[in-house]
DNA sequence: AAGAAGCTCATACTTAAGTACCAATTTAAT
DNA sequence: ATTAAATTGGTACTTAAGTATGAGCTTCTT
């Protein structure tokens, strides 16, 4: 937000340092118009350059950065907290028991949630689980 | 190439058309210089944003584009063509026996081909193999 | 020609993954 | 307070994954 208002703000001073140019030109006929004028175009079509470029930019960035978790899907999908975080250490390629240990409970427990994830995401193993749910956009 | 000619052609346009107006506004006062110049501004800006915005554009796509296969890495490893698309249907999901079918040989061929390949990117299960394989970028 | 590397396949084995059912406990919602 | 959902855990079983080893075959290089 700021720096919409500071780019603002260039637009305006450029806008005012031109016209002061302009003016300048018209009574010291000792630089040429022509020469004014092509000096303030190229300041503008740089300034233009800059802002577009920016806007731009950010527009990607936001667009690459939105590409993550659709909690919607999750939710449609009845898929629960717990089930989410087994998920992403299968994605992460942990074994069942590992994933147990990292969640300070048993392999037992791992493999409930896994089999009910299997059935949510319509799948019969965990690397197409892993692959099904970045495609749904419920892992990044 | 042709698009960047067409660019140029458009700045060297517009700022014909800024001089050519910049005199009529010298010699016809019903019309105030400062307008014209305020008009010669504003296009000035909009080309450079157009300019600049299809720039910056391009240059986050290839950018985007450019980070996916890793071919020296993937030589580095010593991984094989036939071993490259093993891993790549593993990463698809596919069991041993549906990778085994696609590529018409047997279950064992594959089995072998996943052992080499876990050796090569040093991981103990197929998970692991395809995240590791991504942050190698040996695959996408 | 001989060796190296890649691809193929098999057997035998161990381990991990996944399924099916059941059940206790906790937590959130009505 | 009662129902429903979530979390946890177990047993018993089947299937897939992964390891180890050996071997035949082709292709390419030295």
């Amino acid at each position: 937000m700021l720096k919409t208002v500071f780019r603002f703000s260039l637009i305006i001073v450029a806008l005012l340092v031109l016209f002061q140019l302009s003016n300048a030109s018209l009574f010291i006929p000792s630089i040429p118009a022509d020469v004014v004028i092509g000096i303030g175009a190229l300041i503008l079509i740089s300034l233009g350059v800059y802002l577009g470029g920016n806007m731009k930019k950010k527009k990607v960035i936001e667009v690459s950065l939105k590409a993550e978790i659709n909690k919607e899907k999750i939710k449609e999908l009845g898929i629960s907290q717990r089930e989410l975080e087994v998920l992403n250490l299968i994605s992460e390629g942990l074994s069942n028991q590992e994933i147990g240990e990292q969640l300070f409970v048993s392999e037992s427990t791992i493999k409930t949630h896994v089999s009910s994830l299997f059935v949510k995401l319509d799948v019969k193993r965990r690397t197409q689980a892993v692959t099904r749910a970045k495609e749904w956009q419920v892992i990044t």
